[in-house]
DNA sequence: TCAAAAGTGTTCTCAATACACCCATGA
DNA sequence: TCATGGGTGTATTGAGAACACTTTTGA
């Protein structure tokens, strides 16, 4: 590193933390664990510890989730910045959110479980430390409204998944209930989900026709954008 | 400031750079200055500066922009973190980049001019040090995505404008010339301007009605957002 | 009198909404 | 056989898009 050209300025603590949704069984959920070290031992957390000085604060979040919940590869956004003076005891220190919608698959969930995290269903999310109950409202505003302008979906449901999945995913995130016949006839015209030949008999005898996104077209409409206001 | 928890961490200065947008003659502007010290002392620059330990990073922006430009009560939202490890060759550093519109009033002219700063027409933006042409650029993005879905116009308008006034914002954020009619249809039925009884007769022999905006309305559908494809 | 910008209306198409019944099947 | 969730169609309304001419007035 070379001279120091800003000795006089202050320096911080910068620390990440991660807002990581997941959807099962017709529910959104927010990952959550149990802090390993103080202040707050043993308190539910959000997922995140300290950026590194040789890391960019997204390679930092990319460790810091890898290291407390084994999950590998998933892309995060960042939210904002919580900075105000009073926000960590231990010490002043700004904090940099980051959220991320995945998939919970067996092999997530084996993970998660593992390192010791948690899901919690986002209408009763418990006390979180410090201020990560409003960071997780904060993503959850975000999401809403991103969701009326890009598609989502892709990152949340496994690969192949059901109409009705789709919607209740779509009715987790509006917080109300949706006309299938409508929401069927948007989602298709976006063009975006391609049927497949199987049914998933899970949810009803009949069993309901099985889609996969096409991801091309959806990386295209998360680009441009569009509306969805149903 | 209680004991330090977290010793063995690493620390970051932490730096806000403002991106501040104006619009005059029908073109959108951006706020630079010649920055005053090293590194790339004399260059120019965005408006930015290290946030002192005992502010939040807000808090930091409204004081950085008034010592630059003299600028009070602008409102910033944040753009997002710039942290990559070897952006700024002056140290480790990172910078949360924060985002305004004003208004180029008579007043901000001479404010902004007796403290060295300049107004660059967005489309001819000069080199700028380190990584501040890419903010402006993802401010530029962040705008034009936003213009999607909320109304503009009432931070970079002055009081009283003209319908052919906002329309040329909307075409220089959008970047391409709109139908008159429709854009005169669109904009009155969200029923958000007051048409007044005098007319501005700068450009045009006719002359072309006054408006201005009214704010609770503005207001609220800033909050509840709508779609503006036009 | 004419150049230059402001202002106005209609048609067509398509998307949004509201709404009710039949289908397939396992228990 | 019936309860359960899946799947389908239509009519109405309103917004978006395309498009051309008249008005006003200072130079």
């Amino acid at each position: 590193m070379k001279k120091n050209l800003y000795q006089k300025k202050d320096k911080f603590y910068v620390a990440v933390d991660c807002i990581i949704f997941g959807f099962s069984n017709g529910k959104l959920k927010l990952l959550v664990f149990n802090r390993k070290i103080d202040p707050f031992k043993g308190s539910l957390s959000l997922i995140g510890s300290f950026v590194n000085i040789g890391e960019s604060v997204s390679d930092a979040s990319k460790r810091i989730l890898e290291e407390f919940t084994g999950l590998k590869n998933v892309y995060m956004k960042e939210l904002k910045t919580y900075s105000l003076i009073d926000r960590d005891p231990g010490y002043r220190c700004i904090s940099i959110a980051q959220y991320a919608l995945i998939r919970i698959g067996d092999d997530t969930k084996k993970i998660v479980e593992e390192n010791g995290a948690k899901w919690f269903d986002i209408d009763i999310i418990p006390n979180l430390i410090l201020d990560h109950n409003q960071m997780t409202f904060d993503a959850l505003k975000r999401i809403e409204e991103i969701v009326r302008y890009k598609p989502i979906g892709f990152e949340l449901l496994p690969e192949k998944f059901t109409i009705p999945q789709l919607q209740k995913l779509y009715e987790a995130i509006y917080r109300r209930t949706l006309d299938p016949r409508n929401f069927r006839k948007k989602i298709l015209t976006f063009d975006v989900i391609i049927k497949l030949d199987e049914k998933d008999k899970l949810s009803s005898k009949k069993g309901a026709y099985l889609y996969k996104f096409d991801y091309s077209k959806y990386k295209k409409l998360q680009e441009s954008g569009y509306n969805f206001e149903i």
